[in-house]
DNA sequence: TAGGCGATGACAGTTTCTGACATCACCTGC
DNA sequence: GCAGGTGATGTCAGAAACTGTCATCGCCTA
């Protein structure tokens, strides 16, 4: 594999997951994981905006999100309509448990990797924002119920995350969402 | 102004704000900054881990919110505690009207200092949670109650940051947080 | 088969950030 | 007064992350 093989986006993507897993987010290098992929740093940093970014390539989860949202049966209650989009993706996003369990780890042990999670999760909430309002609902719900769907999402993702226990991760957002219900109510 | 004389940290704060309005944050160098100051790269490296922090350097934030939260009367609902201590803060925040919003400019317009600003935000809504397990909450309530509040401030700052008719801030997160309410009720 | 086009390489350069060691101002005990 | 300790700063070298620019490569099409 390397350099005209097709896609090197997702060599590289492939790469820096064994090299962090192996030898840790520090300690790789983005020529290490160019190496790897038998391509150039530079190569890297014309398919990644940097380092991190690797790590959260799932791009196309905004674009699913926006997606169920324009999808969801008329009438339904905003916050409703966002927590079953967000529901959908949890099964695109543990769909492989053991690898999203590991990347858990290793963002939760970077600051850099916790800032970069935290800023999409604010890119799922406008996205979903975004699909809410162009259903004709008014700003302030829409952006509430946004936002208070992705927190719920990222609390429950915490427990799932840090729980080997833990099952599906669809159910705790319900859990997390009630709880969030009960403190404000 | 020079190498020994007082506040060398304050010095390279002032110095860092004056070119970010000046000549914005990214053709502002470190170098730059320490250069006004008086001192060297090195030196700013010692008083901020990153170029980023120097805008984030309201470190007695999270003590005066634990502080609050471990000064509430007893038998207080959780969010009411964690909202009071938020609201006595937002008059620290925004003492410096015309500065809170040039800086909330400065912020909006740069994705690693937006990024920043929420990774901040979660460290605020742990040491509220934290607070707050100290009073005997549980846990999950803690955690949800904080979350919540941390929330409603933020998105209130938004608000608050990008309409300069906007007045004082710690109602706007009262109102915030009555939607939150609706959203999730 | 020539030429256009998109992806990659090569290379130099800037900037951020770190480690190691020297230097300076101040304070303390004698 | 002065030797020594202590904390803050300077100096220097260097790694690593990124960027700009231009050359090169493989493919596709006229």
């Amino acid at each position: 594999m390397s350099r005209w093989d097709p896609d090197a986006k997702g060599r590289l993507g492939q790469a820096a997951r064994e090299l962090f897993v192996e030898q840790g987010f520090d300690r790789t290098t983005v020529a290490d994981i160019a190496a790897r992929a038998g391509l150039t740093e530079r190569t890297f940093f014309r398919h990644f905006v940097d380092k991190r970014e690797v790590l959260f390539a799932g791009d196309r989860l905004a674009e699913q999100l926006t997606a169920s949202v324009a999808g969801a049966p008329a009438g339904e209650r905003p916050l409703e309509i966002v927590t079953r989009a967000i529901e959908e993706a949890c099964d695109l996003i543990t769909r492989d448990a053991q690898w999203s369990r590991r990347r858990a780890g290793i963002v939760a042990e970077h600051p850099e990797l916790r800032e970069r999670e935290l800023a999409k999760m604010g890119l799922l909430a406008s996205a979903l924002s975004t699909g809410l309002r162009e259903r004709g609902v008014d700003a302030a719900t829409a952006e509430l119920s946004a936002e208070a769907a992705v927190l719920a999402f990222r609390l429950a993702y915490e427990r799932w995350a840090s729980d080997a226990e833990a099952q599906r991760l669809a159910p705790l957002v319900r859990v997390v969402l009630a709880e969030l219900r009960d403190v404000t109510g």
